[in-house]
This record gives structure tokens, C-alpha cells and sequence, in this order.
DNA sequence: CTGAAAGCGCTTACAG
DNA sequence: CTGAAAGCGCTTACAG
């Protein structure tokens, strides 16, 4: 099948130019004659010459390529990733080809596939690193990793010595609580993770708890039972936080998946929404918008969030820009 | 930042071998002196030193990468791709991961960004293309690709002269005709759209069809009216649907997000599911199990037909295995 | 504006 | 078992 793939040297001469010219010509370097060039394109087109990038990349030390590394929880299966995740991707997919990138992706979840050496390799110029923060295996071999020179930036949680950009949390927690008090809630409840090393479920509910005080009401601060993923976490979250406080009117969860199951918990306890009790989740994704009623949420600009990443990956001065916070916005359907 | 990275050069000097020694050693070469490989490898470890992958890949002629295309809907939101496809892309870099190969993901929607020369440049081994058949340019240019000699295979509806694989969609259509005859189920009907390009539809029709047919029950076709996405089409489709024939007691959707749009069609219909009108899609997406009552599905093993692309694409055998079915089974919950 | 040549960092056939 | 050397296919400084 594989045929020999003709090289520059073939495309020279072709077009009856030396190797070099070809090169030259073929990457629009300056001072190339314009017939010549010309020519040249000609021959690479008759010959169905295209440039080898290992070649090219040896030569000039750079790939053109970031490096994305997806962590998931172990034993999961690809289709259970929370969809979050997989638009982000996508959105850093359409950031990195709009620079004339290629992207690497990697999907890591326990020793046997962890790989932090992307850059190191060559294999790419700068490596982003996305995913669940539940994984703990992952995070320390991304810190150990880290601290001893590979370097590379991640979206969420992660503290020092990471490299990181998140939501605006804390806002989104406030646009939630000020949404519900507008409506005339009063009997709040945050459902969400308590001291997560994912961080961000932290600050949402402390934007949340902080816009609430000013009103003069304290929400109650649920923590899901364990369960299998966050959709099971949820349902069980609703049923034993209606039980122990069946006045509830309003619930913010900490993100969409958790409170698809507090939807589903809310509907199994007979509790109409957004009628009886008001719910607003946290991340836009997609299935959000397929629930009925369709869910209310804070929607994080992803594709800024891409870009964003992308360039601070790629910026090679030391991250200054680690911390950056992405803008959420209040979509508002028929959950609250 | 960047600090000159290590040659195994480097690697030789402190080890106080040759560099050749250093290459066969690192690379598991037979006849080397297991003290000799020792001492390199301690020095490697040392150094932080990781084999350059672009100099490699060039004297050997392979990447051990495997591209990915994901073909988009033009202008579409990266969060609104089609969550199976998301999920094989995730199976499939499971399944490149398991051969220790890395994946290139691209996903393309208009001429801006079709490319097809990832093998051609080096870049990758193999090419995989997945994603909307709804995007007729994007399928055009694949298919000039392939001809001008540009391989790949893909996943889905092309036939020649692609090198194919897809669901056994017929089957599917047939367990699905089966599980409603034996829920008493004799009012029934297909949703989806007819004489698409994605052939698969098509099939899973057939399919359909002809199981009932040796029942003596001919299926009311239902093609869904236009629409901005396959959601909104299943809404309006079980609308028109209901008001032309009431007496409809179960329906066959052609894709899961048809169905969930289907789903929703009947809740506004004022039908009861699945107690006035039984439900089926096909694909297995996650949000089917998300829906209320959870969505019973045809459920292609993803993981297999991963595993099939993977191999199919990197067996450089002219990919005599196209036209290989992956099996599907039905998923029994809550809608039929 | 163009060519001859060096060199990017590996792998491996060839000698020893 | 190990080393010296050629060569993978480019890019670009150096001459002209």
C-alpha cells in the first residue's frame, strides 16, 4: 500500500531549482522569485509532495501541536466523562486550529497510562491538562510532575505548584442566590461537595452562601451521600435533604450533573419544578437543556475559557497569567 | 523557561558509553550488557532525559500516532456535537492508548479547516474519519482525499469509496420491531429521517420493517420535519406524528437525540410513556439514562467498534475488513 | 535571488 | 557486546 512519498528533493527536481530553494519557496520565505515560486508549487502539486513534519519539527524544535491530557476517573467508562469536559475539548480543538495547531489528546485515569512528558519529547510545545479532580493517583503524579520541570497548565482546582485558570465561581454562586431571591425564594440549599479538592465547588457555594447573607438568610449546605457518579449523588442529595428539610424552595447545586439527579430526587419526592422548589446547576452542558423543564444554569464561556487556556500554555513567561477566572453567565430556563 | 533539553549525547557522556549505546539500550535492543543498559538508564533518569520524538520518528518512518477527523456541522457549537460521537473518540483513544499510540484529534467543519494529509505529512500512521454525514462538503472533499490517495476509514454511512464500518443496523431495527410485539405493542411507527446519506438510518428502518413485516404490521414512516438539530426535529416529528394517526402505540427512533426530542413531542402531546406510547432510539448516549423515564436504546458496542477502526485503519491491507458490523443490544429502561 | 553544506537528534547496518 | 558513521528530510546561515 504505502507507496514512497516523494520528498523536496523529487519536487527540486521537478521544477529544475535546487532542494533548498524548494524549501524556501514552499514556507514563503522572503526573496524567493515569484515565477520560481510558482514553479515550485506546481512541481509539489503534480507530486503530491507534502512537507514531513518530523523533519521539519527536528529542525526548527517546535511541533505546532499542544498536548491535551484528559483525567478521568479510573474504571470509568469514555462515554460516562461529564460532558463538560468533552466540550471543553472541543472548544481547545477549535482554539488550537484557529492558530494552525495540532492537538494531541490523552486520556489518563491510572498509573498504567499516566504521561506527563508530551513536551519533553517534543511531541508538543505546550501541554493543558483538564478532567475530574477526583482522581487523586492523577493529581499527584501531575504535581510530582510538575515540581520536577515538565511543565504545563490546567483548568480547575488545582493550587500551587499548578499552573491554573477557572470559573468565575464565586460569582455564579451569587447570580444564583440573587436569581432565587428575586423570584421570592426564601428556604435555600446548596447541594455540592464539601471540601472537594475540586476547589471550585467551594467558591461557588461561597459566592452563593456570601450574596444569600446580605439578605439576611443562611442557606442549608447539603453534602451528597457517596455514589457512583454525580447524576446518583444528586438523586440522593434531594431525597434526604426534603426529608430533613421539607420547606426547601430553592436549590443551587454545584454543577449541571449533580443537579440533573436533585431534578430527578425532586421528582421521585413528588416536588413539582420549578413550582415548589426552584433549581439552578452549574456548567451549561448540553443534557441541561434536554431536561423537563430544562435546566437553569451558570454557563462558564467555554470557548474564552479554551482560548485562554491555549494561550497561557503557549506563552512561554512563566504562566503569569495563572489565575485567570473565566465569566459565567445566568442562562435562565425552566428550572428557575 | 525553556532549558535545553538532554541528547542522548548527553545521556552517553555521563553513562560513559557511546551514543549508540545509549539508543540501544533505551530502546530495549537485544545484546546489550544488562549492566551496561543499567548504567543508561540511571543516567537517563538523571538527566530527565526523554527520547526525541521527532528525530525518532524520522529514522523510523512511523509516528505511532493515529489521526482523528471529526466531521462538524458548520457553525455548530463544539457542546452540541452529537454526544456518541464524543464517546467513540473517547473509545478510540482508549484503544490507541492501549497500543501505546498517541491520538491527533481534529475536528473539521468547513473548507477553512478540511485537511486529510495527517499521514501524508507524517504526522500520524493511520487516519480515522468519524462524525455528521449531515456536512456535505466536508464528506466531498474526504472523498477526493481518498481518491487522490489520501487513506483512511471511517465510521458510518460512506460507501465507495471509502473504507467503511458501522452498527449492525439492521439487527438493531429488527430487536427493536421484536420488543414492542412482545409488549402487545401493534400501532407502530418509525421516526426518522429517509434517503439520508447516513445510510445507517436507512437500515435500522429496514430492519425495522421487515421483522414486522412477518408479523403481517407495516410501520407508519414518519420523516421529521427540518430542523435546527435532531432534538428539535423529534419534537416537531412526534407532533405531526400523534395528530395524524392518535391510535400510535409505540415508535422506533432512528438516533437517541431523535428519540429524546421524540420524548418530548408525547410528554406535550399530553401521551404517557410508556404506558400510552413505548419508546426506542438508538446509540446509547448517556442521556438517554438521564431522561424521564430513562430512554431504552439500541446500544452499539463502542468500545469493539473502537477497537475495529483502530485496527482497520493500521492494518495496511488494503482494509479488506470493510464493511465490518459492530454488534448492538437493546437496552431495556424505562420507555418501552 | 539561488545553491552547497551543515546540522537538528535519533536508529541501525557495518566493523571490530 | 560496543563504537564510528551514515542517513532519515528538512531549514537556514553562509557564499556567491
Amino acid at each position: 500500500m504505502k507507496t514512497l512519498r516523494p520528498t523536496s528533493f523529487d519536487v527540486a527536481e521537478r521544477a529544475g531549482v535546487s532542494q533548498s530553494t524548494v524549501s524556501r519557496a514552499l514556507r514563503g520565505s522572503p526573496g524567493v522569485n515569484a515565477e520560481t515560486r510558482a514553479r515550485v508549487a506546481a512541481a509539489a502539486r503534480e507530486l503530491g509532495y507534502v512537507v514531513d513534519r518530523h523533519a521539519s519539527s527536528l529542525r526548527l524544535k517546535s511541533s505546532e501541536t499542544i498536548a491535551l491530557v484528559t483525567i478521568c476517573r479510573p474504571g470509568e467508562d469514555r462515554s460516562a466523562i461529564n460532558p463538560f469536559y468533552f466540550a471543553l475539548l472541543g472548544s481547545i480543538a477549535a482554539a488550537t486550529s484557529a492558530r494552525g495547531f495540532n492537538l494531541l489528546v490523552s486520556f489518563q485515569e491510572s498509573a498504567a497510562n499516566f504521561r506527563a512528558d508530551f513536551v519533553a519529547s517534543g511531541l508538543a510545545d505546550a501541554m493543558i491538562v483538564i478532567g475530574t479532580t477526583s482522581n487523586r493517583a492523577a493529581w499527584d503524579y501531575f504535581r510530582e510532575a510538575q515540581v520536577s520541570g515538565l511543565d504545563f497548565v490546567c483548568w480547575g482546582s488545582p493550587g500551587a505548584p499548578f499552573h491554573w485558570m477557572r470559573s468565575d465561581n464565586e460569582r455564579g454562586g451569587r447570580l444564583a442566590a440573587e436569581h432565587f431571591i428575586a423570584a421570592g425564594r426564601r428556604h435555600l440549599a446548596f447541594v455540592g461537595p464539601q471540601r472537594s479538592p475540586q476547589r471550585q465547588f467551594d467558591e461557588r457555594r461561597d459566592g452563593f452562601t456570601a450574596a444569600l447573607a446580605a439578605h439576611g438568610i443562611a442557606p442549608v449546605i447539603a453534602e451528597p451521600p457517596a455514589g457512583p457518579d454525580r447524576h446518583a449523588q444528586g438523586v440522593a442529595a434531594a431525597r434526604d435533604l426534603l426529608a430533613r428539610h421539607p420547606g426547601i424552595d430553592a436549590i443551587f447545586a454545584a454543577s449541571d450533573m449533580l443537579a440533573l439527579g436533585v431534578l430527578q430526587g425532586l421528582r421521585d419526592m413528588g416536588r413539582r419544578v420549578p413550582d415548589d422548589v426552584a433549581l439552578i446547576g452549574f456548567d451549561g452542558i448540553r443534557a441541561g437543556t434536554l431536561a423537563d423543564p430544562a435546566l437553569t444554569t451558570l454557563e462558564p464561556d467555554i470557548d474564552a475559557a479554551a482560548e485562554a487556556l491555549v494561550a497561557m500554555a503557549l506563552e512561554d513567561d512563566g504562566h503569569t497569567r495563572s489565575g485567570t477566572r473565566i465569566p459565567v453567565r445566568l442562562a435562565a430556563r425552566g428550572t428557575a
